[in-house]
This record gives structure tokens, sequence and C-alpha cells, in this order.
RNA sequence: GGUACUCUGGCAGAACGGUUAUGCGUGAGCCUGCAAAGCUUAUACAAGGGGGUUCGACUCCCUCGGGUACCUCCA
């Protein structure tokens, strides 16, 4: 499998010789979280799942940076401590993705869980020269890591001219950047320096050096995040450790809202419980997998009722072949076959869902037209099924499931219609197709028989 | 100003040198007691503008222009 890699600006292959070590940048927990976000793990959920499917192990870390100004200040406003507002974020964070059906990472590392380390891991920089204490904290000293700025390719000198920030007259350079801050205003911790707390970026490069290992194979995130997080990252533990960090990098494009970023920032924000409500999961991971990964997808209710239509089309697909019984039959093994090679394909080339889902959609199509001429019959749907739940899986979609008595009651009302239809006593059976609306279950009669389907209730479907 | 990404049909969006996929939308038809769903079929004097390389370019090169992001916290 190949990834774009943002550092050499090529496609590099994934080393599956044996587990995959993935380092995926979390969220901030000071605020729900948005769509935007929803994306970048949306993107690595199926990434991962994925290469799962193909057997292979896969470690994935994904931080929880739960030491910042932004919850700091949240804490100030609410007069509550800074741990109470993390702790909160973390499980609305929980809340929303499980929904999303995004399976949980192999570790969700906190940064304050990890000020030893972190303090280690400074220790040595100092040690080296390469970090420096000062009035207001302890500073990485960016004109000792040489290949500073190839990450977000960016020149040092032309970093200095455009510096738009205050800049802090204790710092030997004004491109460095803190690794502890000094300060009292809680949450604090002791250090060999000083009362303070740990920079941002600190926490990624020493979590994911505890939990990966110096050299692992994809470091992930938000395109936000190249710099200068993710440049910060790589001088720190190159600086650190003096060998090579992430392999690759891989960053998933912005999410925007009529045209514009959306960011808490800005305020044009909207936040997955919102988007979870109205639209439900499988919409809104069939949106994030709309376009390529890389790229700027644009938020718009538009854009979610066609990723509704497309949804409405996977369920029928699976109930035609839940229901499928024709006696005639054709040989579609190879066809299959063809479609799940297609939508591997697809994803070993740089994870290009939009292109595994049209081959999705084709196995969609093709059971649907087999249905529709009377050709899906048991042998059939067994072979599409199984091709169906492996892609689903993938991609993470899920048809919610319908239990036992919810089934008898269904059947049992239907067997009731076609007897009213049998004896042409039309209005009572379309009573019945009512009821079993509300019930959220659409009827779909063919030729001699009638099939139905439950649909995921989706608030904006109406 | 710098850097990166991006500019393809009404919309979304692929194809990485060789009949513009796929989905949505729209029109027509089939199916149906009627619906719904589904199926069939049609839908670009086109690829931001202009050059070039090539037998051939959406795809490579140059140039001009638009958009977005980053350069400050941000997925």
């Amino acid at each position: 499998m190949n990834i774009q890699d943002t550092l050499s600006s090529t496609e590099q292959k994934v080393d599956n010789s044996e587990k995959i070590k993935i380092y995926l940048c979390g969220v901030t927990v000071y605020d729900e979280s948005h769509i935007g976000h929803a994306r970048t793990i949306i993107v690595f959920d199926v990434l991962r799942k994925y290469l799962e499917n193909k057997k292979k192990e896969v470690e994935l870390i994904q931080n929880f940076t739960d030491v910042d100004d932004k919850i700091i200040n949240r804490a100030n406003d609410e007069g509550i401590p800074a741990h109470e507002i993390s702790k909160r974020y973390i499980e609305n964070y929980f809340r929303d993705f499980d929904e999303l059906n995004i399976k949980r990472a192999t570790n969700y590392p906190k940064a304050t869980e990890h000020i030893e380390d972190i303090i280690e891991f400074i220790k040595k920089l100092i040690e080296k020269g390469i970090a420096y204490a000062s009035e207001n904290g302890v500073y990485f000293s960016v004109s000792k890591f040489p290949e500073y700025g190839k990450l977000s390719k960016k020149k040092i000198d032309e970093l200095k001219s455009g510096s738009r920030i205050q800049v802090d007259e204790t710092k030997k350079d004004p491109l460095d950047f803190a690794v502890w801050k000094f300060s009292d205003v809680e949450p604090t911790w002791e250090s060999p320096w000083g009362k303070g707390r740990p920079g941002w970026h600190i926490e990624c490069s020493v979590m994911s050096m505890k939990y990966l290992g110096g050299n692992f194979d994809i470091h992930g995130g938000g395109r936000d995040l190249i710099f200068p997080h993710h440049e910060n990252e790589i001088a720190q533990s190159e600086a650190h450790s003096d060998g090579k960090f992430a392999k690759i990098w891989m960053h998933v494009g912005m999410v925007t809202i009529a045209g514009e970023k959306m960011s808490k920032s800005l305020g044009n924000t909207k936040s997955i419980k919102y988007v979870l409500e109205n639209w439900g999961p499988n919409i809104i991971r069939l949106f994030c997998l709309s376009g390529h990964y890389s790229k700027v997808i644009d938020y718009s209710e538009e854009m979610l009722k066609e990723n509704l239509t497309k949804w409405r089309q996977v369920e029928t697909c699976y109930y035609e072949l839940i229901h499928a019984n024709n006696v005639e039959q054709e040989n579609i093994s190879e066809k299959i076959r063809n479609i799940s090679t297609e939508f591997d394909k697809s994803l070993e080339d740089d994870l290009n869902t939009h292109l595994a889902l049209s081959s999705f959609f084709e196995l969609v199509k093709e059971t649907n037209r087999l249905a529709a001429s009377e050709k899906l019959g048991k042998e059939n749907s067994i072979i599409i099924m199984k091709e169906f739940e492996r892609i689903s899986k993938i991609l993470g979609l899920n048809i919610p499931k319908i239990n036992q008595e919810e089934k008898e009651e269904i059947d049992s009302l239907i067997s009731n219609r076609e007897k009213l239809r049998g004896e042409k006593q039309f209005e009572d059976a379309d009573k019945i197709r009512d009821q079993l609306n509300e019930m959220n279950i659409e009827l779909m009669d063919h030729k001699g028989k009638t099939i139905w389907m439950k649909k995921e209730k989706i608030q904006k479907d109406c």
C-alpha cells in the first residue's frame, strides 16, 4: 500500500512486513469535536480497518491534549478545575466517535499522564545543548536543528522575516518554541527548571516514542498541523534520538463550510453531535470518504442529502440480499471478484476512498439490477453478501440491525397486506403500508413477492 | 509576501499519456392496483486562460489567473 508522504512529497510504500505502527494527533479536549475532527479520524479508521482486513496487525496511538491554554481558559470561565473540562470533553469525544463507528485506538495517551516522560525528554535535549531554560520557560533552539522547516517546506530566514508573533525577548531566537512553560496557574508540575506545564508539541514527540519507538510507520493528523506542530515534533524527536522520526507523514485535508475553513476560532463549526443527530453515522462517513482524504471537502446540507440517497441504495441492496430467493440466477462470482479487487486496488493507491466507494456502488447497483430482473438467488446473495460485509466493515458502514420480535411483527403485517391486496382491498392494504412506514419499514413490491427494509432513521429525511 | 494544496459536466468527484469513470440531479421509459424503492436509457462544441512537448495530454513542461489552507492556537 502506498501513501503520499508530506515530508518527501512522494508516495511511499507502507512497510507491512510486521506490525504497522501509526500515531495520530488527536484533539485538544476543551470543546465539542466537530465534523473536521471527524473527517481526520474517519480517514485513519478506514486506513486501519483496511490494513486489518488484510490481516495486518496495526497499533494505533491517538493522543488527547489535556493540558493547554484553551482548556485552562475554559476552566477559568466556568470556575472549575481544568481536569474537569478535559474529562468532560474526553467523555464527549467517545460519545461521538463510538457512535461514528470508529474502532477504538490501541491507546489514548494523555499529556498529563506523561509529565515524567516529558521531563526526561527535555532533560536530554538540554544535555545535548539543543534546549535551554530561560526566564519564561524551556525552549527548543531551532538553530541547533539545521533541517528545521523540512516538513512544511519553510526556509528559516523566511520564517524570521514573516514572523508576526510578539517576540518573547527571553528567547535566544524568535523561532525557538517552548517545550516547557513556567506558570503558577494550575495545573502545574514541578520540574528541574521550575514549576509549569509542557509546551504543546513535546507531548507527541514523547508519547509517540514511548508507545511506538522512534521510527514508526505513519504519523498523521490534519493538514493544519504541518506547521508548526509536526515540524516541531520532528525537530524535537530527531534532535533527541539522532534518528529518523516517522517514516510517512500523512495529512488529511480540511473541511470547509461555504468555502471557509471550519474552525473553532471562526465560530463556523458543525459539531459531530449536531450532525449525528440530523444525519446519523453512515451518511457522515460516506460524506467524509467521498473525496480524496488529502483534499478539502466542503460541508453542505446538499452533500449530506446526496449521501443520504446513496445510503438508501446501500440499505436496499442489503435487504435485497437478505430476501433473495429467485430460482433463476446469473453467474456473478467473477464480477464480484473484480469489484473486490478494484476496491482493494483503490485503497492500496493512497487510500483512494472515492474510487473504492465507486466499486462499492457497483456492487450495490449490480445487486439491485439482479433483484429487479428477478435473478437474485440464494447462492448469488451469499457470494455478494460476503463482499458487501467486508467492504462495509472497512468503510465502517453499519446497517441498523433488527430483532426477531420486530421481524415477526413485520412479516405478519406484510402477509395481512398481501391478503388484502389479493382481495383488492387496497385502502386497507395501504393503511398497513403506512403503519409500517411509521416503523421506518419500507416495502418494495416485486413481482409475486413483497420485501421490506428497515431504514435507518434520519432526522433530516423528512 | 512566502509555502503547500487546488481549478474537470447543473452539482460532487476520479482517472497520474491513448474512447471524460462513478454518484447525485434532470428528461424519457419499464415495473406497480396506486405508490415507494428499484431497473433501463439519455444528458459536456469539456477539462481556469494561453503557450509548448507528443502520433496523441485532464494527465508532462512553461506562463498568466482564480480559490483555499498554513506562515499565531487549530483535525
